[in-house]
DNA sequence: AATGAACGCAACCGCCATGTC
DNA sequence: CGACATGGCGGTTGCGTTCAT
């Protein structure tokens, strides 16, 4: 049709691939601010060399403070696995029945090793049964769904939406104790998880559509130690640091109280700069289930907020990724965080609040 | 130790749905 | 009502990591 679609951007004037930890700060220090409510005009708003549907995912499946990673349970299997029976491959839908799990997630792991659990399975019991076998057709099972029968499938969705009301409270969060099942080939990526607790998941109203704030990210701090006193993002390409919290160490149930670290490590790793490498875990240590979390209970000042962020920018369009950065910041000039008299050796934070938590996050005043 | 295959995940692409003018 | 803009979704791909040989 002539009317076609313009393209979301320009491709040639945005950069792609992986995220670099200053374009996630400088996504999140945005959003902070601002909100999003024009993916489209955001990268630009926010110094950003990135198409908006880029910004967006990256939101969505990674910077949200809801996001939860690592493994999933054998409740999340199986909610995953009855869910496509009924909706197919509805990933968002089926996201929306589980908290903190955005559809690429499930997507991935889906086309990963659910539906290879599913074909020996099925293998298994009936070792040639049904034709559809719609797992092993490789990203097109989603047909299958129409095949249930739509009385069961009633009831299904039922209990679903029961277990969706409770917020899963009840279920074990997925931790560190099926690391290797549900991840047969050790999945260097996926190492570390932040454990939520489901009661948190719940608490902060979950759903792939949900935009509250985040922190997280992924600045490789699987770099040795060494390096990461170096510069501040020795970014090489893809840093997947994700949830680095498990690198924390911990026994279940303390891993269990860790809220929304997803990139602890990052910020421990800019904690250790200014000496601050306590009061993350500290804060691991606050039950964090109730929704006040979010709101007075860290409230440490706005502006100690806003240096921080603050500093972070500076920091990093100073000296950090260079080019790209420099990039950013020019691009930026006008709409982001630059301080003009800001000095380095200002407190990163306020000593209770840890930097990268989502607490701060949720300071942001326009959100 | 080196190398290729397999795997897993983040990110991209393109279409569709919805909203707005 | 049509044209357009934007967000959202599902499918696919690229690439880093791990495993097997």
């Amino acid at each position: 049709m002539g009317k076609g679609r313009a393209p979301c951007c320009d491709k040639s004037q945005v950069k792609r691939g992986p995220w670099s930890p200053a374009e996630d700060l400088r996504l999140i220090a945005f959003i902070q601010k601002h909100g999003h409510e024009n993916w489209r005009a955001l990268p630009k708003q926010a110094g950003l060399l990135r198409c908006g549907k880029s910004c967006r995912l990256r939101w969505i499946n990674y910077l949200r403070p809801d996001v939860k990673r690592g493994n999933f349970s054998e409740v999340e299997e199986d909610t995953i696995i009855k869910l496509h029976q009924t909706l197919g491959n509805k990933w968002s839908k089926i996201a929306s029945h589980l908290p903190g799990r955005t559809d690429n997630e499930i997507k991935n792991v889906w086309n990963t090793h659910l539906k290879k659990k599913l074909a020996c399975k099925d293998d298994g019991e009936h070792s040639e049964g049904d034709e559809s076998k719609g797992s092993s057709s490789t990203s097109s099972s989603s047909s299958s769904s129409s095949t249930i029968m739509s009385s069961g499938k009633r009831a299904l969705e039922m209990e679903l939406d029961e277990q969706k009301n409770q917020g899963f409270s009840t279920q074990k969060p997925r931790i560190l104790e099926n690391e290797e099942d549900s991840s047969p080939r050790g999945v260097s990526n996926n190492q570390f998880k932040p454990a939520m607790k489901p009661n948190e998941l719940s608490s902060s109203s979950f759903s792939s559509n949900n935009s509250s704030i985040t922190n997280s990210s992924q600045a490789d701090v699987s770099e040795p130690d060494g390096e990461k006193t170096g510069s501040f993002f020795n970014f090489r390409g893809r840093y997947n640091v994700r949830n680095s919290l498990e690198e924390v160490n911990k026994p279940e149930e303390i891993v269990t109280e860790i809220p929304f670290e997803s990139d602890y490590d990052f910020w421990n790793m800019l904690d250790s700069l200014s000496s601050f490498q306590t009061s993350g875990i500290q804060l691991q240590n606050v039950e964090a289930g109730q929704s006040s979390r979010f709101g007075d209970a860290y409230n440490m000042g706005e502006v100690e907020n806003k240096k921080w962020l603050r500093y972070l920018e500076n920091e990093l369009g100073l000296d950090a990724t260079k080019d790209e950065n420099q990039n950013l910041s020019k691009n930026a000039a006008e709409s982001t965080i630059v301080p003009e008299n800001f000095q380095h050796d200002m407190p990163l934070k306020p000593a209770e609040v840890h930097p990268g938590t989502v607490e701060n996050f949720h300071l942001w005043p326009s959100l």
